[in-house]
DNA sequence: GTGCGGAATGTTAGCGCTCACACTCGTGGC
DNA sequence: GCCACGAGTGTGAGCGCTAACATTCCGCAC
């Protein structure tokens, strides 16, 4: 209980209170809590104990006032609450944490440029050291280059492979070892749902899609237009129920997958005997749809890291080291199979 | 392109300088920055051109340190990934940055007293004027209260209404209006599927199922344990579906009802002829499940921003007003009906 | 014209830390 | 016996801001 009417919180012990009671100055403090090779061993307990007894916590403040230095890194992204995301903010925030750094998370309710200058300013203010900015839209991406800070961005979604400053999923891959699986299976050509156009992702999954039947010398079925979200997913299953030539449909995500799914099943379309399906994403419920959906798993958390790892190596002034991009795997499930005849 | 040899990142302008460039002194500049109410217009629009001219920004570490107040809370929360954390994560912040706070979010990768400790560690060297804890396990509420730091925690999941410094969702209430949807169907009885017993939230939906029963001066159906996981659904699913006695279930989470679901059409059983279903959370792709899920919806982002509200009326040393829980509301759709015959 | 008072602005002293340097020892070489 | 040296420690300045107090300015009453 602190004393309710003071105006300020009572202050807590300082470096040079704990300095005092070990009797040493506050420098040997210092040096105790930083490079502890240049004290005695004696002395250095004697600091370590009077920390203890007075339960000192090192003025953060005053630290990155001295220093110059935050060690904080800004993390913005929208859709906090989808899986990609967030999986992606943990890994950034566990790699952060392993190399000293906090992480300072924002979560934009809905993208706007106006919310990510928004957010952006935020973080500056804060004086973040570099900014991963985990934003898909197409726009965000290139508001994000626009920017010009005192400090490094790196852009973590939305972006073509060797983007200086970018970590990445190769999405391509990943929709041509999806589509190819069905192509395999014996389908004359696999319809695409699309997702937003103004996503790169949406736009390398496609070019995924295509190039799977390019390689094999077929024609890409139908392209439908949607937008992540399973209520597009139904819509687009309506219009798949109603033309037999379909025979497998590769969504953008799982989320459409699974309005698409529900659609088939609304219109008495069986899956996977009349219609095969494959989604992308590999949230952790793909495995309970009805039936349970073939699906591209891509490593978010990994992508996190090496984002973090990226803005990192900025902050050091290194030369980057463009990674290759993740190679996403393909989980088959039971949504897919030959087609009939 | 800052000078890439240098040690210490280029210091950027300061309030001095601005008070130079203004032709003020630098407590001008200060003024202008907090309290405008006591500089002469022209003054105060010479020291805003100067402001803009130098791409200043007030040193937030200089501030902290002169000021002793952080403007900071904490938050920590396990699964991330899951609707309703990122949901309340979102809640806290919107809030905080209401209220001229920034938040901190540390996200557990998993939840271990270990971890949490750490966090809550982190968070204190961050000087966070309070913490949101948002983790449900018993445990974790009781690790919380043990901790007795300098700062209030707000605890904001596995707590009991009422609970002095937490804000609640009425689960009790919500459950109840679940299986009452049910029984009223004319169900005689319904089963339900739990979650985990260490989790207060799976108590007190347990607790609104059999409250809902003996308001009606009926006895509750047979009791499954779940973890939360599609995967636990699904085992539950296959032992409902062979017994034919069981006509109604409310699963604890919408993951588990997927996984029923799932398990359910495995054994061909139809939902909502022969099996009806409700689930709890009201996750995003709930209307999309096979058939679409009747569930309960709880406004997980207005008990984030309840939470930050109990935080900063902590911080302010105010008599806490301890808020009503917020009341769950029914969403009815396709997976629940009256029994046959 | 003198003085008074409030509005507007300036001055000074820290906040708790790190950095650069200064100092004090004891030890070893000559 | 003196100096050099390095290990271990201390001293002082200053990071950029706010808080408290000091000062100046100006218009107005007398």
């Amino acid at each position: 209980m602190a004393d309710a009417g003071s105006r300020r919180a009572s202050r807590s012990p300082s470096m040079a209170q704990v300095a005092q009671r070990a009797g040493v100055s506050h420098q040997t403090v210092s040096r105790v809590l930083n490079d502890a090779s240049l004290v005695k061993e004696e002395t250095r307990l004697r600091v370590l104990a009077a920390i203890e007894e007075l339960g000192y916590r090192r003025n953060f403040a005053a630290r990155i006032l001295a220093t110059n230095r935050s060690r904080r890194i800004g993390m913005v992204t929208a859709h906090l609450a989808l899986h990609g995301p967030s999986m992606i903010a943990l890994g950034v925030q566990e790699a952060g944490y392993e190399a000293g750094y906090d992480v300072s998370l924002v979560g934009l309710s809905e993208f706007s440029a106006e919310l990510l200058d928004n957010a952006v300013d935020r973080l500056s203010d804060q004086a973040v050291e570099a900014i991963v900015v985990a934003v898909a839209h197409r726009e965000a991406a290139e508001l994000t280059r626009a920017l010009h800070l005192s400090v490094p961005i790196v852009t973590v979604q939305g972006v073509a492979a060797g983007t200086p400053l970018s970590a990445s999923i190769d999405q391509e891959a990943g929709a041509a070892l999806a589509v190819g699986h069905l192509l395999d299976l014996g389908h004359r050509h696999v319809a695409h749902l699309a997702g937003p156009a103004d996503w790169v992702e949406a736009e390398q999954r496609r070019a995924g899609w295509r190039r799977a039947h390019e390689e094999r010398g077929l024609l890409p079925g139908p392209e439908l237009a949607g937008d992540w979200s399973p209520a597009s997913g139904h819509r687009a299953g309506l219009l798949v129920a109603g033309d037999p030539q379909v025979t497998a449909v590769f969504a953008g995500n799982d989320s459409m997958a699974l309005g698409l799914l529900n659609a088939l099943h609304e219109r008495g379309r069986r899956v996977p005997d009349d219609v095969s399906v494959v989604g992308f994403d590999d949230v952790p419920e793909a495995a309970y749809f009805w039936p349970s959906l073939t699906t591209v798993s891509q490593d978010f958390a990994e992508l996190g890291r090496r984002a973090l790892s990226v803005a990192l190596g900025a902050v050091r002034g290194e030369d980057e080291t463009v990674l290759d991009p993740i190679r996403p795997t393909l989980t088959v499930r039971r949504s897919t199979a030959a087609p009939r005849g």
